[in-house]
DNA sequence: TAAACTGGTAAGCAACTACTTACTTACTGC
DNA sequence: GCAGTAAGTAAGTAGTTGCTTACCAGTTTA
């Protein structure tokens, strides 16, 4: 008795699908993620995967999208949850910093993407999403500075990157250390130095 | 008339593959880099290589042996140059920057370890180079809060993890547009965001 | 000068990977 | 109730990958 799985549908087969390899990237790193492997982490036969994705390339667009997807909203809300601007970059922050705990293979999968140096499709749509990042930290920096509460000569632009990379080195030092349990409370941390490295001074 | 190559000591062989390792990472990414792209990079045949490197694993630990030789070394003098902590702090960050310029491929290397969850030795190579990073880091905050430079209050620990992780953004951002060119310039404009967020408020 | 060593070649091997093919089984609409 | 389709299996295939083996030619050394 050949034991089948059983029947799904196309879309939540592809939902499985994705977050399989998310969790897979989670505890192998994306890079070494095969079809082989994907297939048996959701109890279905290798070839049954092609039936839901054409091809492997073709899944791992489609898990950029999710990604996308459910991050970008995620930070949108955060930020349009506050009206003072800087009170939103705060809310990012934390937003951005609790995806990544919930979700520890995205990083994983997203940083495997960018260091493609190949210009892939792949690669073109996560700097897609990092430039809307961007765009979100832009908008509420320029506001920002129209309130005056900011530094008077700011460099927005290294102050959107540092945004970014400070997120990014939290994210390195929690996969240094294999759990993102104690992620949030750096975060907040980092964040407060960050506050005070755009913030004009205060008389104190 | 089976060309051979010219005959060639281990040593400079063995340089020769470490130096032909990072410039395909910079070209091709760590992940695909493969033992027969590697010989035919350097002109030689696929078997000459494990007449030097007993297996990939090990040709990889050699590369991060390189890279944590030549960077650390490179960062200890920059920051030995000067006697003020604060400038020392400004000497790591732009020497960091400049080691990145001329060696585009590090830094995906040190990522595509970093990602690895397993603990491999090469991740523990690695994750072993950034405690000596920070501890270099430390030394300096540590210095300058004696010194009164710092504010008050100052989480260091938070103040190490933006310092690499501004870097970490600055690296990203070049990787995403592909070149390395302006990065000197950008590094400048983001330290000088992060010195302002460590260092005390001066009476302007 | 012969023996040992060293760095090179060329070919092959076992394992793995993405993907295909031929076939089976369950669900759905007419 | 039956035809068509969608989701599954099992087996294969072609290409790649890390590494080995057998052999060869210079150089060093006893």
């Amino acid at each position: 008795m050949p034991h089948t799985a059983d029947r799904q549908s196309t879309q939540a087969r592809q939902a499985e699908i994705i977050a399989a390899v998310l969790a897979l990237s989670a505890s192998q790193g994306p890079g070494t993620i095969t079809t082989q492997g994907i297939a048996s982490a959701i109890g279905l036969t290798h070839g049954a995967l092609f039936k839901h994705f054409p091809t492997k390339a073709a899944l791992w667009l489609a898990v950029i999208d999710w990604v996308d997807a459910q991050l970008m909203t995620r930070l949108h809300a955060a930020a349009n949850d506050h009206d003072h601007p800087v009170a939103a970059l705060r809310a990012v922050f934390m937003a951005h910093t609790d995806f990544v705990v919930a979700h520890p293979g995205v990083p994983r999968f997203i940083f495997n993407e960018l260091q493609q140096p190949e210009d892939s499709p792949l690669k073109h749509r996560v700097s897609d999403m990092l430039v809307r990042y961007r765009q979100l930290l832009q908008a509420r920096l320029q506001h920002a500075a129209a309130l005056g509460a900011l530094r008077p000569r700011l460099d927005l632009d290294a102050a959107a990157t540092l945004f970014i990379g400070s997120l990014q080195g939290l994210v390195m030092q929690a996969m240094l250390r294999g759990d993102t349990a104690d992620m949030h409370h750096a975060a907040e941390a980092v964040f407060a130095i960050y506050r005070s490295a755009i913030l004009v001074e205060l008389a104190s």
